[in-house]
Order: structure tokens, then sequence, then C-alpha cells
DNA sequence: CATTCGCGGGG
DNA sequence: GTGTACGCGAATG
């Protein structure tokens, strides 16, 4: 039995007879003769499946906007019993819900075998839900190719990808009869459509939470040269003017800060009070106004996902609810989307372990594997988890604590991707047992076999990302200005996939994920850690501390020269890059402040020779320190990364100091501003639930008085005014419930910036009591030098 | 003291 | 509709 024509998903003119095609057609130009076809010249903006078919966005040259329809029945694929197939048919075809196409060859994921399966098309792509439900029950059939993403499929299916160079035929109705991509997804060099661009804010969207009440004092639209600033007033005139921008500047991306948690959902209430449609999509929907989103816990926190709204034929990109906009600007999303086939406004809603997915599964499809159904959950954001399955997986080892000079670092580059494409790590290939007796093949430590003989998927996927993120650094480096820019960003955005690819290996509910592979890659990654340690001891240098892939080490006159030699002989002995990251003029590994003997691993600040800093763990690099306590230690790290060696630090104790006073002088005199004093801490669980009456907890509670609902997951901000007060509601007060001239507890930030100062002093000694001895003395001068002087001139700090 | 709570990557 | 972890530091009770 061979592979049929016939099986590729139906398309085009077929579904008219099937009567498919005029559901999806919204024009009115019936009149018109259908066979009468245009070429559209453009990229590829949008594409969704929408009444029975996909829609498509296409952008030409000018900017303007085409949109198309094709009828798709997406494939699917099932095996099993003979009789159980033939129910499974009966069923579904009863349901209406997907028709036999026949019998299918197609490969197996796991075995890399070929088998036989039954194709069969679904009818609706949007039925795709409802398909999974139904056919969930057949609990003897095993499916494939069910749930993958239906643009991706779609694409695929078409040779196309999202913001690729089209060339599109179209009827007169506006249905797609060609489409053919001009360009490919791996190409390097490549633009982006002219897009217009629109920007909403509105006073309050800064909170960017709470139900959102349809209240709205101003909003403001940034189109092109012109801003606009809408007064809420009368809803229904400011309906009508927004509609009146929208229809004259015809944004392709409306730009919006929480505009999925706020913004939106409040237009939208105000337009439906005034009863005014709000002419945000381009396409004909119906839009549901869902206020509330979902807390969930992922990698050890719980999160907060406010519901999605996207626009259809525009993309809403709201910029605090997109991760991957914040880390890698519009060419990186742009560059995963065409890599992952999701769509740039999907793209720029989702993780990065969802862009690993995608291109994971496009490279199944061009192969002809068969995808295993995946139930369950889809990924979720894991920025943070990678960090801990870093920990746990990868060795540590214990820092030489105290303040040290002629350090240099050195690191392993994108290690857990190299050693994935080295080593060949991929769900299907650990443990295969063609290569069983191979002893080569074996993972250290764990002694499974790895296949020697067949290329796994994840191996196949990372391996030209590896390249091309290649490709882009070194042309980032021959480029200048805007290109320099763009081709950093999309470096960016692979970085990030081959960060997350590693932990997205281990992760359950990853469709191609397996923890044997991931185990094999942290066991891979202890033992080349191991061999560069063996080497660095073999030439002489001492091994200050290591974590992971980055090696600590000093030797008495060691030069550039001699670390190039050294990570050249790393290099061959492990078969991974690495390279020197710097050489500090001094680095301090920081002991724990709960016990300061023992040292911890990840709490360290040094400077390198050309100046940069590097820090980690420290108050400065967390979320919950506030700007001025923030501010005053980077100006303290600032002072110290001056100092060419560990003397030279001590040296510039007393100038750490003079930081430390003004800010305290700042404090005391009541001259902090209330925004540098504002603590923001996530919330995980409803005010009510706290046991312990934190800050934080406080604060929530205080919202929720006014209405105003903080979900797990989401940030308090607020700020500290009375520390310990009896009255627990005196000690703190969110942001929202502050007046411009609210009190502040001066002596409760003190104890931060002192906490901050001992951080960076600790290495000379200084501990928070003589930090506080110190400041009484400060203080002391200071008010003599006010009672001395009726002018009360300012200390200079 | 025990318990609760929040944070964190790399370049 | 929604599952799993670790170590540190700080704060509460």
């Amino acid at each position: 039995m061979g592979a049929r024509p016939g099986l590729r998903p139906h398309c085009g003119t077929r579904d008219a007879e099937r009567g498919i095609g005029p559901r999806l057609d919204s024009s009115s130009q019936s009149s018109i003769d259908n066979r009468q076809s245009t070429i559209v010249h453009g990229w590829l903006f949008d594409l969704y499946p929408m009444r029975g078919g996909m829609v498509l966005w296409i952008v030409d040259e000018a900017g303007e906007s085409h949109r198309l329809t094709e009828a798709f029945e997406p494939v699917f694929y099932a095996t099993g019993a003979r009789r159980d197939l033939a129910a499974l048919g009966r069923a579904l075809a009863a349901d209406g819900l997907a028709r036999p196409l026949g019998p299918a060859r197609r490969r197996e994921f796991w075995t890399g075998a070929m088998i036989d399966v039954l194709a069969f098309a679904l009818g609706d792509p949007e039925a795709q839900p409802r398909l999974l439900r139904r056919i969930a029950t057949f609990t003897t059939v095993t499916f494939f190719d069910c749930d993958l993403p239906l643009a991706l499929q779609y694409a695929h299916h078409r040779k196309v990808f999202p913001v690729a160079r089209v060339t599109a035929t179209r009827d007169a109705r506006g249905r797609l009869l060609d489409l053919a991509a001009a360009d490919s997804p791996w190409e390097i060099e490549y633009e982006h459509p002219p897009l217009r661009r629109m920007a909403l804010a509105c006073q309050g969207d800064e909170l960017g939470r709470g139900v959102p009440t349809g209240t709205l004092r101003v909003l403001e639209v940034r189109a092109g040269d012109e801003v606009v600033r809408l007064d809420e007033g009368d809803p229904g005139a400011l309906i009508a003017e927004l509609n009146r921008l929208l229809r004259r500047h015809d944004p392709h991306i409306l730009f919006t800060q929480y505009g999925d948690a706020y913004l939106v959902p409040t237009l939208l209430l105000l337009a439906r009070r005034a009863g005014i449609p709000l002419e945000l999509d381009r396409d004909a929907i119906r839009r549901r106004i869902r206020l509330r989103g979902h807390s969930y816990f992922s990698y050890g926190r719980i999160l907060y996902q406010a519901p999605f709204y996207p626009c259809f034929g525009r993309w809403h990109i709201d910029a605090k609810n997109s991760f991957l906009l914040r880390e890698t600007r519009m060419q990186g999303l742009v560059e995963l989307s065409r890599l992952s086939k999701i769509p740039v406004q999907k793209m720029a809603r989702t993780s990065p372990g969802s862009a690993i997915s995608g291109m994971q599964l496009d490279r199944a499809l061009d192969e002809g594997i068969l995808v295993p159904w995946k139930k369950g959950e889809p990924e979720r954001w894991k920025s943070a988890w990678d960090l801990f399955v870093a920990d746990k997986g990868g060795l540590v080892y214990q820092p030489l604590t105290g303040l040290h000079q002629g350090v240099a670092e050195i690191d392993f580059a994108s290690m857990y991707p190299a050693m994935m494409v080295r080593h060949n790590i991929s769900p299907e290939t650990v443990g295969c047992a063609c290569c069983a007796g191979d002893a080569a093949a074996r993972v250290p430590e764990i002694g499974i076999p790895v296949c020697r003989r067949r290329e796994g998927l994840v191996t196949r996927t990372l391996r030209p990302i590896l390249a091309r993120r290649a490709e882009y650094k070194a042309r980032r480096k021959a480029a200048a200005g805007e290109r320099r820019e763009v081709y950093d960003q999309r470096q960016t955005a692979l970085k990030w996939i081959l960060v997350t690819c590693f932990g997205y290996l281990g992760y359950r509910n990853a469709r191609f994920g397996r923890i044997e592979a991931h185990e094999a890659v942290t066991a891979w990654s202890r033992e080349k850690l191991i061999q560069a340690r063996e080497v660095c001891e073999a030439h002489g240098f001492r091994v200050l501390h290591a974590i992971v892939d980055s090696l600590w080490i000093r030797k008495d006159g060691a030069t550039e020269e001699e670390l190039a030699m050294l990570c050249r002989r790393i290099q061959a002995k492990v078969g991974i890059p690495i390279a020197l990251e710097g050489v500090y003029k001094w680095i301090a590994f920081l002991p724990s402040r709960v016990s300061p003997r023992v040292p911890v691993v990840n709490r360290y600040l040094g400077a390198f020779a050309n100046g940069e800093t590097k820090v980690r763990g420290i108050d400065l690099r967390r979320s919950d320190t506030p700007p001025l306590v923030a501010e005053a230690q980077g100006r303290m790290i600032a002072l110290l990364a001056e100092a060419p060696d560990a003397a030279g630090y001590r040296a510039r104790v007393p100038a750490v100091l003079d930081v430390l006073a003004e800010y305290a002088l700042r404090l005391w005199e009541g001259q902090a501003r209330l925004e540098d004093l504002t603590i923001t801490k996530s919330v995980s669980k409803k005010p009510e639930e706290y046991r312990h009456d934190t800050l934080s907890a406080l604060a929530a509670k205080q919202l929720a008085r006014k209405g105003i609902a903080v979900h797990p997951g989401e940030a308090v901000r607020y700020v500290i005014q009375r520390d310990g007060a009896a009255d627990k509601a005196a000690r703190v007060r969110p942001l929202e419930l502050l007046g411009d001239d609210a009190a502040y507890d001066a002596a409760k930030y003190v104890d931060l910036l002192v906490r901050a100062a001992e951080t960076v002093l600790a290495p000379c000694g200084y501990d928070a009591a003589k930090l506080h001895r110190y400041l009484d003395l400060i203080r002391r001068q200071e008010t003599e030098s006010r009672t001395l002087s009726s002018s009360g001139v300012r200390r200079e700090g």
C-alpha cells in the first residue's frame, strides 16, 4: 500500500462544489463574474480559520490589505483494528465532522518505521476542538496530526509561512485561486511589509489590572505624526471618534500597554454602553467580552493570564503581555513567526517553547512523520523554569567566597543545544535499541544508548537554528546602525529558542519531550564541566567557581593568549565551543547572608577589564527591590568598577559610603519620590488566603476592599508607610490608593539601602550594624551643620 | 524558632 | 480546565 494522491488537504474550487465556499464569502459582489481573477503581490500578514476555511490577509507594497479566503480540510490519521476504524469513520461521518480519505503509509515518529494509517479529512478547521473531544472516546485507536495548529497545517500545506513574500491569485469574491511564496523562511535577508502603526494609551492602563469597569478618563491615540486625546465624557463620542481614526489611519498594528488586561475590554464595554460597535477588526466577527483571565501554576509560581483580545485583520500587540516582544522586538517576533509558522499576533502572546514546538512540527510535516496526538496542556511561559532545571541537572561547584582579582571567566557557548546537536539527543534517539551494543553511544553516568544511525527530530530542528544565529551574529558584527539592530533582534530571538529548547525537552507536556533525553543532556553537561575543570587545572589554573557551563579561573600572570589557548584545549577535549567571557579586574563571590561562612552559588559581583560589570543574585537584579535602592546599589558598583584590582576596591569604600549617605539623607529629608520607593511583588494567592500579613498581602487586601481585584499571579505595587505599625492598614499603601503627598517610612527604606550597601561592602568587612553606625554619625553631623548655618547648606554626597 | 512567601537566566 | 521543584533571603507569628 502506498501513499495515494488525493490525500492532500482539500482546497479551493473543489469545495465550492461541496457548498463550503460560499459560506466563506463576506462580500456582496455576487453579480461580478466569479471567474475574473486578480493577482496580489505582498506579504502574508495573517491567517486564521473561519467558517469552514482559512482567512488570509495579504499586505501589498503600498500597504493595502487584501482579505482572501480558502476552504481547507485538515488531514489527520488514525491506526487501529479494522473494526474500530470502521466504527470511527461511521461516527465521524454521522456527526458531520470528518470523512475517511483512504489508507496511507506514513513514518512513525518513535521507530522511524513506515506504518499503515487511515487518513481523514476534517470538514471544518474550526471544528478541531470538537473533533478532539469526539475521538477521545475511541480509546483503542491511535491518532496522529489531529491537534496540529491550524495555521501551521495550512501554511505547510500551501508551502507558505507568516510574513512570507507571496503572490496570490484571487477571484472576484476574494477566494484564493493560487498562492506561492517568493522566499523561504530560512532566507537571512528579508524585509518586513510596510505596516502602519497606531498606539492606544489611556490613563489607568499603567495599573494593567483590575476588572475593567468601563471607565476611562482619557484615551490617547497615536498614529503617524498625529496624537489625539479623547475624553471619555461621552462614551458614544469617544468610540465614534476612535472608529473614525481607525478608518482614517487604517493601521495594521495596534500597540497597547495592558490592552489585553484592561484597555481593549474597557473600550468594548464603553462601545456596548454607547450602542456603537467598536471597529477594531477588519473582519466581521462577533466579539465576546471576557473580563476574567485565569491564574495557573507553572514552574514553581502562580502566573496570571489575562484574556486575549486579538484583532482580525490587524495585529493587536499588547506590549505588556508579550514576553517575546519585550525581549526581541518586532524583528525577533517576525523571525520566530516565520520559522515556527505561528502567526505574528499569536506569536506575540506565546512562549519560546511554542515557537520550538512549531518548528519541530513543521519539520515533522516536511518529512512526512506522523505527529502523535498530545493530549493535555499546551506549554506555558517557562522562563523561570530553565533556571531551575539548570540548577538541578547541571553541575555546580561551591565558590571560593571573597574578593578576588585577576580572575577569568570562560563559558561554553549555547552549551545545551550544542550538546543536543553533537550527541544527537532527541526523544526518539535516546534509549534506542539499534545502538544498544555500541559502548561509544552511551550517555555518561546513566549508560543509556543514543542512536548513532538516525538523526533525531530535535537535533534536525536545532542544527539549522544554531547555524542561523551564528550567521546573524556574524552579520551584526559587520553591520552598522539600523541593520545591526535588525540582526541583533533576530539573533536574540533565536537565542531564546536555544535557551529554552533544553527545558522544553524535559517538559512533561512538550510534544517531543522525554525525560531521559533531558537527563542525557545534563549528564553530558556534568561530564563536560568536569573535563573542562581538569584541563584548567592541568594548565596550572585554579578553579574558583563553576556553574553548569561557566568557569571562573585564576593563574598568576596568565595572558589572554594563554586563556585563548586554554579554551582551544578544552574545546578539543570536550567537543563544545568554549570562549573567554572576560577577565575581571576584581570579582566578589558573596557568602550566604544567613550563614556568612557558607558560600552560595549565584551571588556575585565583578568588574571586567573593559569596565563592564556583571552581577547576579543581589538586590539590583531582583524585581522586588525599590528603584531607589537599586539605583543606589548600581551607583556603588559603578564606582567600584573603576577600581583596577582588589586593593582599588577597598580604596573606594569611602566613595561608596558617600553614596549611601547621599541616598539616606534624601530619604530622611523626605526628598525621595514615591515612584522610586515603589515595591513590586507578585501575589501567589487571593488576598484572603494569606496566612501571614506580609506587606504585599496587606496591599492586596486594601485593593480588594476598593473593588480592585488582584488575581493570583498579578503584581501589587506599594509604598511602605509605617512598617510594623499596630494598625496593619497603616503599614503600607498600594500605588493605586496613594495620594501625591503621601508619606513614606524613611527608616525602613534606609534599612533596605543599608542592606544593599552591605551586600557590596561585605567583602571589605562591613556589616549592617557598622553601616548604621556610620549613618548615625552622618545624621548627627547633618543636624549640627543645620543648627550652625541658618541657611541650611546641604552636605554634598 | 518554624513557617510563609517571593524571587531567579544570558547577552 | 490546568499538574511538578529548588535554594536563598526576608518577613511573620
